[in-house]
DNA sequence: GTCTATAGCGGGATAGAC
DNA sequence: GTCTATCCCGCTATAGAC
């Protein structure tokens, strides 16, 4: 069952499953699917999850760390100005959404589904993340980039970008780059 | 079953079913709560719609009939100003998610869930109220208002909105309309 | 670690009396 | 228009062999 653990095979079933939440939604998913996704039988799925559940904590634990990680790394490799931190962060956001792919989306959209004590457990997580927006917003505010109340920019933009998996197609014209950087160009004050 | 018809019973009856999606998911929502919620019995459902689908699509169409018309209200008892058109419609938009509640909030939120019958009937109503929304987000771009593509900073400003079905409190400090002046206030040219 | 087999439950939906 | 009764199905999860 292998409760804590971050096996490899328990890594790629993770990931096999972020996948098909996103396409059909954690309810509708059931294990059969899952299992045959990941080409074993259904039963088999209860030897590296204990329930389903679980796997979805698994998979929104992966999906937040990923962001975090990602959104770090966007920092440091980072001028110090305000808006190059804005554009990063945005940037990295809708990575995390269309390229690195699924887990994340997962996160935002099935977060609801969580059990009281995994939600408990994650959210942490999930604030440590939106931490990090919260200083470089502030940052952005300071120097005058934007303007507004902190709290409510901060929810305003994480929600234009968390929306666009509801209508962003990634074969289409536009680079999740190109939302990024229209996104904060919109928001700039001028 | 009474398949297209609006009785005051089956609107009554849409209303509640509208309640309970919100708060649980259409999936996660079963006939026999329907039928609690409804106080009457879960066989007795089946004679007011055909079935769960049926309820979903009533829902939705209840609730974008509703945007509709509430933004349309706004717009006639507006100025002529791009920027009062704005702000009117932010405020429709936040008016039918969080006072007329509800079947707004499944609209946007479980329209994948529709099948693709009722998603290709019911699209033309979703259509006409984006491109009232299209309609005002032009003029402010002609008017200087505010800068950026047509279409990115439609789906932006939307997706800003109805992300906050996730995270608002109205019972916090805040109204809806404090809100929908602020993200205007965010996105507006200086 | 995977299989087969199946328990046990709860879901959507129907039939026919009232 | 609502009730009771129930069918049938598919779901999650378990048990024990390999």
């Amino acid at each position: 069952m292998n409760v804590m653990n971050a096996s490899p095979r328990r890594k790629e079933l993770t990931r096999l499953a972020a996948q098909l939440f996103v396409q059909e939604g954690f309810d509708r998913t059931t294990v059969r699917m899952l299992a045959q996704e990941m080409g074993i039988k259904s039963g088999s799925l209860f030897h590296h999850f204990k329930d389903k559940q679980e796997i979805l904590a698994a998979v929104i634990e992966e999906g937040t760390q990923n962001a975090l990680g990602i959104a770090k790394a966007a920092l440091q490799s980072c001028p110090g100005s305000a808006e190059a931190r804005l554009h990063a962060m945005a940037r990295a956001h809708l990575e995390t959404l269309f390229a690195d792919r699924n887990a994340h989306v997962v996160a935002l959209f099935e977060w609801r589904r969580l059990d009281p004590a995994a939600s408990a457990h994650l959210s942490h997580l999930r604030d440590a993340y939106e931490a990090m927006w919260g200083e470089v917003i502030d940052d952005a505010l300071a120097e005058g980039l934007i303007h507004g109340d902190r709290f409510l920019v901060s929810r305003f933009i994480l929600g234009a970008l968390n929306w666009t998996v509801r209508w962003y197609d990634p074969n289409g014209p536009r680079t999740p780059d190109d939302l990024a950087d229209e996104l904060v160009a919109m928001i700039l004050s001028r």
